[in-house]
DNA sequence: CCTACCGATCGGTAGG
DNA sequence: CCTACCGATCGGTAGG
């Protein structure tokens, strides 16, 4: 008498696996993800969680999918609303910073994660990743236009080549949290970026 | 009555399980190591694999061994002779980027993949990790002081913040050949190593 | 959402 | 180096 209900509950149910997917997945990677570990850690049985999905690699695609939801609003949102330009790609940069030290991802960064681990496997979940980062660059690359635009950088400036460079600080930050526990690193990505960006020692 | 020509024989068969764990390892990751399937690539027993290093972890370190060896002949050694300094910065630089488009590892960069999967996992094999960067960061700092100290380089410099970002442009350009099969990231990965380390447009 | 089950594979051991 | 085997776990399905 209540479907509606229950297909809130379904819902509720399939939110939880993926949290908890994120999250093991965060850790021991995509590939690391078992159902029936999912099933242990949330009480479930094996065949409640992947009814929810299918198969496994739909699973790891809706992690996946979360992952990105929560890369895009803890750097992308807070950013959103400031002009396009010098500004804006600033900002970025510090959420991008403040995003990794946040510790939303006990593993570490998803996305580069899961960009090392299926950068040679073929399938969906691949081209998932590649996506991501390609919209993630457009951003980046969109407001670095911007700001030359409006004269706030160099008319030589690159766009890619400064995506190139941000986002490999950004990776290089990572490891340097996750593997060393490297308190100076956010310092200095930051100022790296500053000057990948074209500033000097103007922060 | 030929122990030694036993052991001999014993020895390749081990080298050759290892050759090709580094090769699995380098496109599946450490943990996507199994033993039936380099038992089943190589046409042995189980058995026969796994006795020649008695876990799968010391398996793992074993093919983690053969990476940073590999690593260091591509390149470390093709510089070794040089004379510390600048000079042998900019070869290490250029060497690095040949190495990660030479395609020894299928898979890219053994150690960066290494990196990323052990990052949030503690044990041996997370503690050789990070002992190969440490080595290689201390060789590269080490070249940053020799040119400061010869005036090839600002007295300002600062080594760690050099490495730092020498490495993440590293790892960047792995990504982006990797993931993304980008063709002009080499070149931008050379114009930014240039300018991390203190050259302007000079090369 | 569950129980019960499938064939395959996991890391590893015994014994030779 | 092999065969033969261990208990555990894998992804997934049948049927409810």
């Amino acid at each position: 008498m209540s479907p509606r209900r229950s297909a809130a509950a379904a819902l509720e149910t399939r939110e939880e696996i993926v949290a908890r997917a994120v999250a093991v997945a965060s850790t021991d990677g995509l590939e690391g993800l078992t159902i029936g570990r999912l099933a242990g850690d949330l009480s479930m049985s094996k065949a409640g969680v992947i009814g929810h999905f299918g198969t496994k690699e739909r699973l790891q695609l809706a992690a996946l999918e979360e992952a990105i939801a929560i890369f895009t609003r803890e750097v992308w949102t807070p950013v959103a609303e400031l002009p396009a330009g010098l500004e804006r790609l600033l900002a970025i940069c510090d959420a991008w910073i403040a995003h990794l030290q946040s510790g939303v991802f006990p593993g570490g960064c998803f996305l580069t994660a899961a960009s090392m681990e299926f950068d040679g496997r073929a399938g969906p979940v691949r081209e998932r990743v590649i996506a991501g980062f390609e919209q993630w660059r457009a951003a980046v690359e969109r407001d670095v236009r911007a700001a030359v635009k409006a004269g706030q950088l160099p008319a030589a400036t690159d766009p890619a080549q400064v995506w190139f460079e941000l986002n490999a600080l950004a990776i290089g930050l990572n490891q340097a949290l996750q593997l060393l526990g490297d308190d100076d690193a956010p310092a200095r990505a930051r100022r790296a970026m500053r000057r990948a960006i074209g500033l000097g020692a103007a922060g």
